[in-house]
DNA sequence: TGCAATTAGTTTCATTTGTAACTATACTGT
DNA sequence: ACAGTATAGTTACAAATGAAACTAATTGCA
């Protein structure tokens, strides 16, 4: 039977050509701070998001880094049991957690972040300088579409 | 204790960038035709691929998108049941198996697919005709840099 | 030939993930 | 004050995932 092709080149598809890019990228990414630290990719993005910015709850944690809750749930009790964090919780509000990095955790973010800013520089280095800002400014208008 | 911030702002991070644009964009594409037409997100991917080259194996199934070939197995087996493939083995290999839609797959790819297209307008509806051009080549060069 | 190494695909098993149910605390309106 | 609702976080359960083991077929080469 000769068919004609409704005509959805994947290759050429947005959301699939975002999708291997993104996968590429925090695959290898995660390589970086997995194999080195023991990190998982939700344990990793507590402690960078409570690296620059202590004191938030566990709530807090989850809408910075659109994570479900129970990730980060889990993931915060594997780093209070490494030793990684430090958890309090309000005064106010005694359901509500506080969490910081510990002086350990804040050492490995430490050792990390120069890591992931190398990374980043490498990933950009097949950009021209014009062509990053560019892709700042295309992702922050995407970023912004997805949430409709 | 007064640390000096590293300054890792993962707001500003490409990869962290990268991944909430992406997530967002395929949990809201995969909706479409999860909820229509009741296919997880590697049914639509194996279908979608078939759909633009009949006849691959499995494994070249795996390689064009990227998908490990476990889930492309167990896509295939659910969509053999479903109805929606026909599969055949090579006469010259017999391990190797040679994928079709079958005509109901066919026709509910023929649903999809301009769904799939009328939702990639709708995202690139917040970018120029410019900027949509230039996304296409920066997402070339960043699919280039991660194969490294 | 014939036997080791490779390849296509499946299955098993352990891990990860998310939905839904649950606990504990706090807020709201009467 | 108190009953009903909402919120922070955890736990239980079920589904999805991938690494590794497995089966079956093919290739290479001695």
């Amino acid at each position: 039977m000769t068919r004609q092709n409704p005509g959805l080149n994947l290759k050429e598809f947005l959301p699939y050509r975002l999708s291997i890019v993104t996968n590429r990228i925090s695959a290898s990414f995660a390589r970086l701070y997995s194999e080195k630290f023991n990190l998982s990719i939700p344990e990793w993005r507590v402690m960078a998001v409570l690296g620059q910015q202590p004191g938030l709850s566990a709530d807090e944690v989850c809408s910075e880094t659109e994570m479900d809750k129970v990730p980060v749930s889990r993931a915060v009790s594997k780093l209070l049991d490494k030793g990684l964090l430090k958890r309090d919780f309000s005064g106010d509000d005694r359901r509500r957690s506080i969490l910081h990095l510990s002086e350990a955790g804040y050492g490995m973010y430490a050792q990390i972040v120069p890591l992931a800013l190398a990374y980043e520089v490498e990933l950009k280095s097949a950009l021209t300088g014009e062509e990053q800002a560019q892709l700042d400014i295309l992702l922050d208008k995407l970023i912004f579409q997805g949430s409709e």
